[in-house]
DNA sequence: CGCCCGCGTTGACCTATGTCAACGGAGCAG
DNA sequence: CTGCTCCGTTGACATAGGTCAACGCGGGCG
């Protein structure tokens, strides 16, 4: 099944299946010239999973890293009791698995058909001594995350469910616009929980939220988990707690 | 009286103030040899802030990226009415400023008195690209931070009072050690404000948390704001929410 | 075709934590 | 010495959001 898919991948992107890839100026392979994308080429392989299957598990052996070409991954970290914090939703052109130390830090499962390019973290590694210009990417993408993840916390610190909600439609706006994608009716992939585990919040304040935001006439529920942001200036408002 | 304190510290440290620094072990510069030390020394400044004095405010110009070698800075974002969050206590040997964009994400403030290397921006850039070594040591670095960011995001979504407190006592605990101090008596060098700032809760809570940690022997509070882990294991177990 | 089962929604109620207020001690300034 | 002011603590009370429970819908499977 899966070599089957990476091969019908690699033949209709031609000899070189990274060259022709859609999302790759959208993360590290961006940074790459025709000749090094080769080299990547080289070791990249092509997987894909299904809603719900995981990628890795937190605490098993970091031995890859990924990049999200199609599809919506659920990042998270698990309390004991069965607690669960998503710590991010990633997209095409996102990376993944990057970590220090010998461990993945957090679990990824697929939120729904994922396809992804796999580098064993080894040879990667490799590349990078070779293409400095990868490492200064890499460095840029963290960076980024880092900031991200600085943004998350005032959310999950100190805002209310309302300006989360407000907040995370946002940021999935924003963030299918940086993908050239449309950025109004905007899709929801994930459940309810997904988002309150994202959010800090439950299922049942996610839900009772976003009916409240309908009322007001800020946000429209469509079919097929489509929400259409019907007042942006409003919901700017809202996430910034003004 | 900067320019004092900051002649002062080169003649403590000899010809190359670099090559005696007590926490370059811990920071980007542990990565460099004597001869890259010295095109490092020749671009670092240094600087003395007191308690309360604000080194950047969060979305001004990033023209300088400062390594701490004394005292806590606290790092935070502010919403529109005022509310808080600290994203990060920064003690000697951290590093801050990295930024992306061409503005600073966070605000960063002294917590008690702090000394700092301070290094313009675009110079310290150009090193990276002469010094692979330190662009390398560099994103190790943003990758550990995002680590504990993404542990933190957990704390903040998902953690009880109690659970943070014994958390961010941990924390410290290890960050002393990692340091090299001592890690049981450990100093908080923070008001409870700033802790509830930084773990999403209200003063009160957190004083309220404190004496329920002093009454069941888990802790003991000491002068000048010192705090002994009496019972490390209980709290491992309460941080992980056991 | 009809039955589940997972998901989203809503309601009633509960509680952890926030809010508001008072107070005591330590350090600093006059 | 004395009186601020800031910090930490504690108490009484309020509330946002959690918990528990019920229900309806839609899609996949038998």
């Amino acid at each position: 099944m899966l070599p089957e898919a990476s091969s019908a991948a690699a033949g209709r992107r031609g000899c070189s299946p990274c060259a022709a890839c859609t999302v790759r100026n959208l993360t590290v392979c961006g940074s790459l010239e025709a000749e090094e994308l080769h080299h990547l080429a080289a070791i990249v392989s092509n997987q894909e999973l299904h809603s719900g299957q995981v990628l890795f598990n937190e605490s098993e052996p970091a031995d890859h890293v990924f990049n999200v070409t199609a599809g919506t991954i659920k990042v998270y970290k698990l309390l004991a009791d069965g607690r669960c914090q998503i710590t991010g939703f990633l997209f095409p052109g996102d990376f993944l698995g990057l970590a220090n130390e010998e461990n993945y830090a957090y679990t990824a499962e697929a939120v729904n058909t994922v396809m992804l390019c796999r580098f064993p973290r080894r040879k990667l590694e490799g590349l990078l001594v070779q293409f400095p210009h990868m490492e200064k990417r890499l460095l840029g993408m963290a960076t980024h995350e880092l900031a991200a993840a600085q943004e998350q916390m005032l959310l999950l610190g100190r805002k209310t469910a309302k300006e989360r909600i407000a907040s995370f439609l946002l940021m999935l706006s924003r963030n299918a616009a940086r993908r050239g994608q449309r950025d109004n009716p905007i899709s929801l992939p994930m459940t309810r929980a997904d988002i309150g585990d994202y959010l800090g919040l439950t299922t049942e304040t996610v839900s009772r939220t976003f009916t409240q935001l309908k009322k007001t006439g800020a946000i429209a529920l469509q079919a097929n988990s489509q929400v259409e942001i019907a007042d942006p200036d409003e919901l700017v408002a809202m996430a910034d707690g003004l």
